[in-house]
DNA sequence: GAATTTTACTAAACAGTGTTTAGTTAATAA
DNA sequence: TTATTAACTAAACACTGTTTAGTAAAATTC
């Protein structure tokens, strides 16, 4: 009996078709331009079709959420285990700031957005969320057994660096740093390697 | 002739209990909460005359803005000018966590929020919040010059130093912070502390 | 003091939002 | 072939920000 199975896949490939319109919206404009009717106008179905999916509006932004985390990890993991365990914490920082400024969008939704959240998703959130922050605790972790940072207590550093780049990230972002476009890059470089410089024993 | 003063005094007054209106139902809930119908339901008038003392929402909203950060500003600017310049430092670092972390909506208003403004207004926010970030460019620059800190560029360390505190606060008003609550203050004078370690010369 | 102008205000409408309900059509099962 | 189930939508509800046209009162002018 596979017409169970084409109608799981046919409901799956709608579900995907919804957060595509979704994310394409978003990233366009903005989260209002993501509305319902907009999407369903961009998917050729009614509004009402969506609800069939999707339970409400928020269930639609907590999977783009997870999308947007799901990139992030993939990200960080897609670099080399090898090599020196500084080189390997350091390049986790520089990538957490450039892949957050090159998709600003996908990190609102990450980290800046509201989301009042059920119980079930806020558990999730933590979950993936101390996913992508246990990547982190690993090479800071490693690096301090090496004797290469001044911080001995791991997750007291970890949760220090990962401030210091959301800090940097996040202002930026909201575009509440004084600093002119052309300097910035230049300028989130020198916060970068400046705060290793502090860290680093 | 005394009634263009009157009719002017009557007008500020209309615009103060808009405003007041406005953060009330954005603090007691939050932004949707404090919708124009809201508003004029509120202080008994209609929603059309909302757009006789303003533009439109979001000059209302720029205004709890400039409100927001008036009152930051003042709690720091309370704070003793005399003692040890280190002192005053961290005590300006202490008092941006701590009154962010007292009123977070506030804190949301000023940094978090996204705000499509005019160019008129974009500037006005860069001015206001240089004139915040220029009372902790002072605190930082008195220290170099005391030879207190490490980093001897006195915008480098600013910024370093703001980043630090607002990656702490941001990220704990928004959830992201895995720590249980009551743990929560413990964490952040852990976090503060170990920076202020890192920076001192 | 009466007539005119200006000011302050609002009811109603427009176009948009998320969401629900009732009803229809098409696909599947009996 | 009929009964049942699944997929979908039109229309409505209660909101949202904002504009327009019209009214009543206050201020000014004659």
């Amino acid at each position: 009996m596979g017409i169970q199975e084409r109608k799981e896949r046919e409901r799956e490939s709608m579900k995907s078709r919804i957060l595509d319109a979704a994310m394409e919206l978003y990233l366009e404009k903005d989260l209002e331009n993501a509305s319902i009717r907009n999407i369903a106008d961009r998917i050729e179905f009614s509004p009402a079709t969506i609800y069939l999916y999707f339970r409400d509006k928020e269930e639609i932004f907590f999977e783009l959420y997870n999308i947007a985390f799901g990139e992030f990890i993939s990200a960080l993991n897609k670099q080399p285990r090898t090599g020196d365990t500084w080189d390997r914490m350091y390049a986790g920082c520089k990538l957490y700031i450039d892949w957050a400024l090159e998709h600003p969008k996908l990190y609102d939704l990450m980290f800046i957005l509201e989301m009042p959240m059920n119980v079930i998703q806020q558990q999730h959130c933590k979950d993936i969320g101390g996913e992508a922050f246990s990547i982190l605790v690993e090479r800071v972790a490693a690096c301090i057994e090496q004797g290469q940072l001044k911080i001995k207590d791991v997750q007291l550093a970890s949760m220090m660096i990962w401030n210091m780049l959301h800090g940097i990230v996040s202002l930026i972002i909201k575009r509440r740093v004084l600093v002119p476009e052309e300097q910035e890059s230049v300028m989130v470089q020198a916060l970068l390697d400046n705060y290793m410089l502090l860290i680093k024993r």
